[in-house]
DNA sequence: AGCTATTTATAAAG
DNA sequence: TCTTTATAAATAGCT
Protein backbone atom coordinates (compact mmCIF):
# COMPACT_ATOMS: atom_id res chain seq x y z
CA UNK A 1 0.00 0.00 0.00
CA UNK A 2 2.04 2.77 -1.54
CA UNK A 3 3.83 4.09 -4.45
CA UNK A 4 5.50 0.17 -4.76
CA UNK A 5 4.90 -2.70 -3.43
CA UNK A 6 7.65 -3.57 -0.57
CA UNK A 7 9.22 -7.50 0.15
CA UNK A 8 9.05 -8.06 3.92
CA UNK A 9 12.65 -7.92 4.95
CA UNK A 10 14.28 -5.65 6.65
CA UNK A 11 15.36 -2.44 5.48
CA UNK A 12 18.40 -1.21 5.40
CA UNK A 13 18.29 1.69 4.82
CA UNK A 14 18.24 3.47 8.39
CA UNK A 15 16.32 6.65 7.55
CA UNK A 16 14.06 4.47 5.51
CA UNK A 17 13.28 2.44 8.36
CA UNK A 18 12.95 4.60 10.60
CA UNK A 19 10.14 6.57 8.58
CA UNK A 20 8.48 3.30 7.96
CA UNK A 21 9.20 2.24 11.86
CA UNK A 22 7.20 5.45 12.81
CA UNK A 23 4.25 5.09 10.47
CA UNK A 24 3.46 1.33 10.66
CA UNK A 25 3.79 1.90 14.33
CA UNK A 26 1.14 4.19 14.48
CA UNK A 27 -0.93 2.22 12.07
CA UNK A 28 -0.71 -1.18 14.44
CA UNK A 29 -1.75 0.84 17.71
CA UNK A 30 -4.56 2.41 15.94
CA UNK A 31 -5.30 -0.66 14.54
CA UNK A 32 -5.32 -2.30 18.14
CA UNK A 33 -7.35 0.68 19.47
CA UNK A 34 -10.54 -0.35 16.60
CA UNK A 35 -10.15 -4.24 17.24
CA UNK A 36 -10.22 -3.24 20.91
CA UNK A 37 -13.33 -0.68 20.40
CA UNK A 38 -15.16 -2.45 17.44
CA UNK A 39 -15.34 -6.70 18.49
CA UNK A 40 -14.55 -5.54 22.48
CA UNK A 41 -11.70 -7.46 22.27
CA UNK A 42 -8.83 -6.84 25.39
CA UNK A 43 -5.55 -5.92 23.39
CA UNK A 44 -1.95 -5.73 24.83
CA UNK A 45 0.74 -4.18 22.22
CA UNK A 46 4.12 -3.17 23.38
CA UNK A 47 6.41 -2.18 20.70
CA UNK A 48 10.19 -1.36 20.93
CA UNK A 49 12.22 0.51 17.86
CA UNK A 50 15.70 -0.36 17.63
CA UNK A 51 16.71 2.92 19.26
CA UNK A 52 15.00 1.30 22.26
CA UNK A 53 12.07 3.69 22.35
CA UNK A 54 8.88 1.87 23.50
CA UNK A 55 5.34 2.58 22.39
CA UNK A 56 2.20 0.68 23.75
CA UNK A 57 -1.54 0.21 23.50
CA UNK A 58 -3.68 -1.54 26.57
CA UNK A 59 -7.15 -1.57 26.37
CA UNK A 60 -8.71 0.57 28.50
CA UNK A 61 -10.03 -0.76 31.76
CA UNK A 62 -7.28 -3.70 31.60
CA UNK A 63 -3.63 -3.50 33.03
CA UNK A 64 -0.82 -5.47 31.83
CA UNK A 65 -0.43 -7.99 34.60
CA UNK A 66 -4.63 -9.23 33.71
CA UNK A 67 -2.73 -9.91 30.47
CA UNK A 68 0.20 -11.17 32.33
CA UNK A 69 -2.49 -14.06 34.00
CA UNK A 70 -4.48 -14.83 31.29
CA UNK A 71 -1.39 -15.38 28.98
CA UNK A 72 0.40 -17.65 31.73
CA UNK A 73 -2.99 -19.28 32.10
CA UNK A 74 -3.58 -20.03 28.29
CA UNK A 75 -0.08 -20.66 27.25
CA UNK A 76 1.19 -22.85 29.94
CA UNK A 77 4.50 -20.71 30.00
CA UNK A 78 5.29 -18.93 33.17
CA UNK A 79 6.63 -15.69 33.60
CA UNK A 80 7.10 -14.31 36.76
CA UNK A 81 5.06 -16.61 38.57
CA UNK A 82 2.39 -15.17 41.21
CA UNK A 83 2.61 -18.96 42.91
CA UNK A 84 5.98 -18.57 43.79
CA UNK A 85 5.41 -15.65 45.50
CA UNK A 86 2.91 -17.24 47.24
CA UNK A 87 4.94 -20.14 47.66
CA UNK A 88 7.92 -17.89 49.74
CA UNK A 89 4.87 -16.46 51.58
CA UNK A 90 3.66 -19.64 52.90
CA UNK A 91 7.38 -21.23 53.83
CA UNK A 92 7.30 -18.23 55.72
CA UNK A 93 4.78 -18.48 57.54
CA UNK A 94 5.19 -22.11 57.94
CA UNK A 95 8.92 -21.15 59.55
CA UNK A 96 7.57 -18.40 61.59
CA UNK A 97 5.36 -21.09 63.21
CA UNK A 98 7.64 -23.56 63.68
CA UNK A 99 9.71 -21.16 65.18
CA UNK A 100 6.93 -19.55 67.76
CA UNK A 101 6.72 -23.52 69.29
CA UNK A 102 10.71 -23.60 69.43
CA UNK A 103 9.86 -20.15 71.17
CA UNK A 104 7.85 -21.06 73.69
CA UNK A 105 9.04 -24.36 74.35
CA UNK A 106 12.66 -23.06 75.41
CA UNK A 107 11.04 -20.32 77.48
CA UNK A 108 9.07 -23.17 79.37
CA UNK A 109 12.54 -24.81 79.52
CA UNK A 110 13.80 -22.26 81.10
CA UNK A 111 10.92 -21.72 83.41
CA UNK A 112 9.21 -18.75 81.49
CA UNK A 113 5.80 -17.81 80.81
CA UNK A 114 4.91 -20.98 82.85
CA UNK A 115 2.51 -19.87 84.98
CA UNK A 116 -0.21 -19.63 82.04
CA UNK A 117 0.48 -23.40 81.63
CA UNK A 118 -1.75 -26.21 83.82
CA UNK A 119 0.02 -28.09 86.09
CA UNK A 120 -0.45 -31.15 83.44
CA UNK A 121 1.75 -29.46 81.42
CA UNK A 122 4.56 -28.38 83.50
CA UNK A 123 5.01 -32.85 84.66
CA UNK A 124 6.77 -33.04 80.59
CA UNK A 125 8.93 -29.99 81.19
CA UNK A 126 10.16 -30.83 84.31
CA UNK A 127 10.54 -34.81 82.56
CA UNK A 128 12.62 -33.12 79.64
CA UNK A 129 14.72 -30.81 82.07
CA UNK A 130 15.50 -33.70 84.27
CA UNK A 131 16.39 -35.57 81.27
CA UNK A 132 18.80 -32.86 80.04
CA UNK A 133 20.72 -32.61 82.89
CA UNK A 134 21.00 -36.69 83.16
CA UNK A 135 22.68 -36.16 79.64
CA UNK A 136 24.72 -33.03 80.47
CA UNK A 137 26.35 -34.50 83.28
CA UNK A 138 26.96 -38.10 81.61
CA UNK A 139 28.74 -36.25 79.01
CA UNK A 140 30.56 -34.32 81.78
CA UNK A 141 31.54 -37.94 83.36
CA UNK A 142 32.68 -38.51 79.94
CA UNK A 143 34.72 -35.11 79.61
CA UNK A 144 35.91 -36.57 83.41
CA UNK A 145 36.94 -39.85 82.81
CA UNK A 146 39.02 -38.36 79.60
CA UNK A 147 41.10 -35.75 81.41
CA UNK A 148 41.81 -38.63 84.44
CA UNK A 149 43.17 -40.75 81.53
CA UNK A 150 45.60 -37.62 80.36
CA UNK A 151 46.48 -36.90 84.07
CA UNK A 152 47.50 -40.44 84.47
CA UNK A 153 49.42 -40.84 81.35
CA UNK A 154 51.37 -37.41 81.87
CA UNK A 155 51.89 -38.65 85.21
CA UNK A 156 53.70 -41.73 83.88
CA UNK A 157 55.34 -39.85 81.35
CA UNK A 158 56.45 -37.50 84.72
CA UNK A 159 58.04 -40.28 86.41
CA UNK A 160 59.74 -41.74 83.37
CA UNK A 161 61.09 -38.13 82.52
CA UNK A 162 62.19 -37.40 86.55
CA UNK A 163 63.85 -41.12 86.54
CA UNK A 164 65.71 -40.53 83.51
CA UNK A 165 66.98 -37.19 84.74
CA UNK A 166 67.53 -38.94 88.51
CA UNK A 167 70.00 -41.02 86.44
CA UNK A 168 71.18 -38.43 84.16
CA UNK A 169 71.91 -35.57 85.83
CA UNK A 170 71.88 -32.96 83.48
CA UNK A 171 73.15 -35.21 81.03
CA UNK A 172 73.70 -34.35 77.58
CA UNK A 173 71.44 -36.07 74.60
CA UNK A 174 73.73 -38.92 74.04
CA UNK A 175 72.31 -42.44 75.75
CA UNK A 176 68.86 -41.72 76.34
CA UNK A 177 67.59 -44.34 74.69
CA UNK A 178 69.76 -46.88 76.55
CA UNK A 179 68.14 -45.07 79.52
CA UNK A 180 64.63 -45.36 78.35
CA UNK A 181 65.10 -49.13 78.14
CA UNK A 182 66.45 -49.18 81.68
CA UNK A 183 63.53 -47.90 82.70
CA UNK A 184 61.21 -50.12 80.99
CA UNK A 185 63.55 -53.24 82.21
CA UNK A 186 63.38 -52.51 85.81
CA UNK A 187 59.30 -51.63 85.95
CA UNK A 188 57.98 -48.87 87.19
CA UNK A 189 58.36 -49.64 90.67
CA UNK A 190 59.52 -46.48 92.08
CA UNK A 191 58.19 -43.77 94.22
CA UNK A 192 57.02 -40.88 92.82
CA UNK A 193 54.76 -37.80 94.39
CA UNK A 194 54.16 -35.96 91.18
CA UNK A 195 51.86 -32.74 92.00
CA UNK A 196 48.74 -32.87 90.66
CA UNK A 197 47.77 -29.54 87.93
CA UNK A 198 44.81 -28.73 87.70
CA UNK A 199 42.57 -30.86 90.04
CA UNK A 200 38.79 -30.97 88.25
CA UNK A 201 35.97 -30.51 89.98
CA UNK A 202 33.23 -32.85 88.82
CA UNK A 203 30.22 -30.41 88.35
CA UNK A 204 28.12 -32.80 89.83
CA UNK A 205 29.52 -34.13 93.50
CA UNK A 206 27.83 -36.91 93.83
CA UNK A 207 27.89 -38.63 90.71
CA UNK A 208 30.56 -41.62 90.62
CA UNK A 209 33.34 -42.37 89.06
CA UNK A 210 33.39 -45.75 87.29
CA UNK A 211 36.69 -46.83 85.87
CA UNK B 1 -11.46 -0.49 4.36
CA UNK B 2 -14.81 -2.47 2.68
CA UNK B 3 -17.71 -1.73 0.71
CA UNK B 4 -18.57 0.81 3.48
CA UNK B 5 -17.27 3.30 5.90
CA UNK B 6 -18.08 1.69 9.94
CA UNK B 7 -17.81 3.98 12.73
CA UNK B 8 -15.10 2.90 15.42
CA UNK B 9 -18.04 1.62 18.03
CA UNK B 10 -18.46 -1.87 19.06
CA UNK B 11 -20.35 -3.83 17.19
CA UNK B 12 -23.53 -4.84 18.21
CA UNK B 13 -24.32 -7.88 16.44
CA UNK B 14 -22.29 -10.58 17.63
CA UNK B 15 -21.78 -12.56 14.06
CA UNK B 16 -20.40 -9.19 12.32
CA UNK B 17 -18.09 -8.82 15.60
CA UNK B 18 -16.88 -12.34 15.80
CA UNK B 19 -16.30 -11.73 12.14
CA UNK B 20 -14.37 -8.53 12.46
CA UNK B 21 -12.70 -9.74 15.07
CA UNK B 22 -11.37 -12.81 12.98
CA UNK B 23 -10.26 -10.45 10.26
CA UNK B 24 -8.63 -7.86 12.24
CA UNK B 25 -6.99 -10.36 14.24
CA UNK B 26 -4.84 -11.57 11.52
CA UNK B 27 -4.42 -8.34 9.92
CA UNK B 28 -3.29 -6.75 13.76
CA UNK B 29 -1.07 -9.69 13.86
CA UNK B 30 0.31 -9.61 10.16
CA UNK B 31 0.94 -5.88 10.51
CA UNK B 32 2.89 -6.60 13.97
CA UNK B 33 5.33 -9.35 12.27
CA UNK B 34 6.14 -6.99 9.39
CA UNK B 35 6.83 -4.07 11.15
CA UNK B 36 9.31 -6.29 13.69
CA UNK B 37 10.80 -7.83 10.12
CA UNK B 38 10.90 -4.38 8.26
CA UNK B 39 11.92 -2.07 11.33
CA UNK B 40 13.75 -4.87 13.26
CA UNK B 41 11.79 -4.00 16.16
CA UNK B 42 10.40 -5.89 19.26
CA UNK B 43 6.76 -6.38 19.34
CA UNK B 44 4.95 -7.98 21.78
CA UNK B 45 0.96 -8.38 21.03
CA UNK B 46 -1.74 -10.60 23.17
CA UNK B 47 -5.35 -10.44 22.06
CA UNK B 48 -7.59 -11.88 24.02
CA UNK B 49 -11.44 -12.26 21.91
CA UNK B 50 -14.49 -11.35 24.35
CA UNK B 51 -14.69 -15.35 23.99
CA UNK B 52 -11.73 -15.84 25.97
CA UNK B 53 -9.64 -16.63 23.29
CA UNK B 54 -6.11 -15.63 23.18
CA UNK B 55 -3.81 -14.88 20.32
CA UNK B 56 -0.20 -13.61 20.21
CA UNK B 57 2.68 -12.64 18.45
CA UNK B 58 5.89 -11.85 19.82
CA UNK B 59 8.87 -11.23 17.74
CA UNK B 60 11.13 -13.70 16.94
CA UNK B 61 14.09 -14.65 19.26
CA UNK B 62 12.18 -12.49 21.57
CA UNK B 63 10.45 -13.13 25.27
CA UNK B 64 8.04 -12.19 26.92
CA UNK B 65 10.38 -11.74 30.06
CA UNK B 66 12.59 -9.47 28.48
CA UNK B 67 9.46 -7.75 27.41
CA UNK B 68 8.46 -7.40 30.96
CA UNK B 69 11.89 -6.16 32.03
CA UNK B 70 12.37 -3.64 29.32
CA UNK B 71 8.43 -2.61 29.52
CA UNK B 72 9.23 -1.77 33.79
CA UNK B 73 12.50 0.04 32.93
CA UNK B 74 10.35 2.67 30.57
CA UNK B 75 7.17 2.70 32.57
CA UNK B 76 8.30 2.56 35.72
CA UNK B 77 5.31 0.53 36.67
CA UNK B 78 6.42 -2.51 38.42
CA UNK B 79 4.44 -5.67 37.56
CA UNK B 80 5.95 -8.54 39.32
CA UNK B 81 8.67 -6.61 41.39
CA UNK B 82 11.67 -8.90 41.40
CA UNK B 83 12.86 -6.93 45.04
CA UNK B 84 9.81 -7.80 46.75
CA UNK B 85 10.39 -11.14 46.26
CA UNK B 86 14.00 -10.86 47.17
CA UNK B 87 12.39 -9.65 50.33
CA UNK B 88 10.95 -13.05 50.85
CA UNK B 89 13.97 -14.66 50.26
CA UNK B 90 16.10 -13.09 52.81
CA UNK B 91 13.61 -12.94 55.15
CA UNK B 92 13.54 -17.04 54.68
CA UNK B 93 17.16 -16.89 55.33
CA UNK B 94 16.93 -14.99 58.62
CA UNK B 95 14.13 -17.28 60.12
CA UNK B 96 15.46 -20.27 59.17
CA UNK B 97 18.97 -19.21 60.78
CA UNK B 98 16.56 -18.24 63.70
CA UNK B 99 14.94 -22.06 63.75
CA UNK B 100 18.08 -23.63 63.11
CA UNK B 101 20.01 -22.00 66.70
CA UNK B 102 16.58 -22.40 68.52
CA UNK B 103 16.86 -25.91 67.38
CA UNK B 104 20.46 -26.72 68.34
CA UNK B 105 19.60 -24.92 71.95
CA UNK B 106 16.67 -27.14 72.41
CA UNK B 107 18.35 -29.85 71.46
CA UNK B 108 21.51 -29.49 73.86
CA UNK B 109 18.69 -28.87 76.45
CA UNK B 110 17.55 -31.87 75.87
CA UNK B 111 20.94 -33.33 75.88
CA UNK B 112 21.39 -34.27 72.26
CA UNK B 113 23.68 -33.96 70.13
CA UNK B 114 26.43 -32.53 73.11
CA UNK B 115 29.19 -35.28 72.23
CA UNK B 116 30.44 -32.60 69.99
CA UNK B 117 30.61 -29.86 72.89
CA UNK B 118 33.33 -28.54 74.69
CA UNK B 119 33.42 -29.25 78.33
CA UNK B 120 33.11 -25.52 79.24
CA UNK B 121 30.00 -25.55 76.95
CA UNK B 122 28.30 -27.59 78.72
CA UNK B 123 28.34 -25.50 81.86
CA UNK B 124 25.73 -23.43 80.93
CA UNK B 125 23.65 -25.52 79.10
CA UNK B 126 23.58 -27.19 83.12
CA UNK B 127 23.13 -23.95 84.57
CA UNK B 128 20.28 -23.42 82.09
CA UNK B 129 18.49 -26.47 82.91
CA UNK B 130 19.07 -26.32 86.87
CA UNK B 131 17.29 -23.00 86.93
CA UNK B 132 14.69 -24.01 84.61
CA UNK B 133 13.83 -27.13 86.59
CA UNK B 134 13.46 -24.85 90.16
CA UNK B 135 11.45 -22.23 87.87
CA UNK B 136 9.46 -25.72 87.15
CA UNK B 137 9.28 -26.80 90.80
CA UNK B 138 8.35 -23.51 92.59
CA UNK B 139 5.74 -23.38 89.59
CA UNK B 140 4.70 -26.94 90.71
CA UNK B 141 4.56 -25.83 94.45
CA UNK B 142 2.02 -22.81 93.40
CA UNK B 143 -0.20 -25.32 91.94
CA UNK B 144 0.55 -26.85 95.26
CA UNK B 145 -0.43 -24.16 97.59
CA UNK B 146 -3.86 -23.51 95.53
CA UNK B 147 -4.59 -27.24 95.90
CA UNK B 148 -3.87 -27.67 99.26
CA UNK B 149 -6.33 -24.23 100.03
CA UNK B 150 -9.28 -25.75 97.90
CA UNK B 151 -8.79 -28.72 100.16
CA UNK B 152 -8.72 -27.04 103.33
CA UNK B 153 -11.82 -25.24 102.09
CA UNK B 154 -13.63 -28.53 100.75
CA UNK B 155 -13.29 -29.68 103.76
CA UNK B 156 -14.33 -26.74 105.95
CA UNK B 157 -17.69 -26.58 103.80
CA UNK B 158 -18.42 -30.18 104.50
CA UNK B 159 -18.12 -29.85 107.91
CA UNK B 160 -20.34 -27.32 107.76
CA UNK B 161 -22.76 -29.43 105.63
CA UNK B 162 -22.75 -32.06 108.24
CA UNK B 163 -23.25 -30.03 111.05
CA UNK B 164 -26.58 -29.20 109.33
CA UNK B 165 -27.53 -32.47 108.60
CA UNK B 166 -26.78 -33.67 111.99
CA UNK B 167 -28.50 -31.24 113.66
CA UNK B 168 -31.64 -31.68 111.27
CA UNK B 169 -31.67 -34.95 110.34
CA UNK B 170 -33.63 -35.12 106.12
CA UNK B 171 -34.87 -31.94 107.13
CA UNK B 172 -36.80 -30.41 104.51
CA UNK B 173 -35.55 -26.44 103.58
CA UNK B 174 -37.53 -24.91 105.93
CA UNK B 175 -35.13 -23.12 108.17
CA UNK B 176 -32.05 -23.83 107.17
CA UNK B 177 -30.45 -20.28 107.26
CA UNK B 178 -31.37 -20.77 111.12
CA UNK B 179 -29.00 -23.72 111.47
CA UNK B 180 -26.37 -22.10 109.27
CA UNK B 181 -26.28 -19.12 111.59
CA UNK B 182 -26.02 -21.94 114.68
CA UNK B 183 -23.33 -23.32 112.85
CA UNK B 184 -21.43 -19.98 113.08
CA UNK B 185 -22.86 -18.70 116.60
CA UNK B 186 -20.82 -22.15 117.99
CA UNK B 187 -17.70 -21.92 116.12
CA UNK B 188 -16.32 -24.22 114.86
CA UNK B 189 -15.31 -26.65 117.73
CA UNK B 190 -17.36 -30.18 116.71
CA UNK B 191 -15.50 -32.94 116.05
CA UNK B 192 -13.88 -33.66 112.36
CA UNK B 193 -13.12 -36.98 110.86
CA UNK B 194 -13.50 -35.68 106.93
CA UNK B 195 -12.22 -38.27 104.56
CA UNK B 196 -9.79 -36.62 102.07
CA UNK B 197 -10.42 -36.90 98.60
CA UNK B 198 -7.65 -36.78 96.40
CA UNK B 199 -4.36 -36.70 98.07
CA UNK B 200 -2.45 -34.25 96.29
CA UNK B 201 1.18 -36.36 95.72
CA UNK B 202 4.14 -33.11 94.61
CA UNK B 203 6.03 -34.27 92.10
CA UNK B 204 8.93 -33.39 94.00
CA UNK B 205 8.74 -34.82 97.72
CA UNK B 206 11.31 -33.23 99.26
CA UNK B 207 10.14 -29.02 98.54
CA UNK B 208 8.97 -27.52 101.50
CA UNK B 209 5.48 -25.80 101.78
CA UNK B 210 5.30 -23.24 103.20
CA UNK B 211 2.31 -21.16 103.73
C1' DA C 1 6.55 16.47 8.39
C1' DG C 2 2.88 16.45 3.93
C1' DC C 3 1.35 14.41 -0.60
C1' DT C 4 -0.47 10.89 -3.50
C1' DA C 5 -0.24 6.81 -6.27
C1' DT C 6 -0.71 2.43 -5.14
C1' DT C 7 -1.12 -1.51 -2.23
C1' DT C 8 -3.45 -3.64 1.42
C1' DA C 9 -7.13 -4.53 4.58
C1' DT C 10 -11.58 -5.45 5.17
C1' DA C 11 -17.10 -4.75 5.24
C1' DA C 12 -20.67 -6.65 3.18
C1' DA C 13 -22.48 -9.96 0.32
C1' DG C 14 -22.56 -14.67 -1.68
C1' DT D 1 -16.92 -20.17 7.95
C1' DC D 2 -14.37 -19.23 3.24
C1' DT D 3 -14.49 -16.39 -1.04
C1' DT D 4 -15.46 -12.45 -3.57
C1' DT D 5 -15.48 -7.72 -4.42
C1' DA D 6 -16.10 -2.89 -3.85
C1' DT D 7 -14.24 0.38 -1.15
C1' DA D 8 -11.80 2.42 2.83
C1' DA D 9 -7.44 2.76 4.93
C1' DA D 10 -2.59 2.42 5.14
C1' DT D 11 1.57 3.57 3.52
C1' DA D 12 6.12 3.71 0.17
C1' DG D 13 8.39 6.81 -2.14
C1' DC D 14 8.82 11.37 -3.00
C1' DT D 15 9.16 16.32 -1.76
Amino acid sequence: MGRGKIEIKRIENTANRQVTYSKRRNGLVKKAREISILCDAKVSLVVFATSGKMSEFVSPSTTLIEFLEKYQNNSGKRLWDAKHEQHLSAEIDRIKKENDSMQIELRHLKGEDINSLHAKELIPIEEALENGLVNVRSQQMEFLKTLKRNERNLEEENKRLRYILHHQGMAVDGNLREMESNYYRRGRDYPTQVPFSTRVQPNQPNLQENE
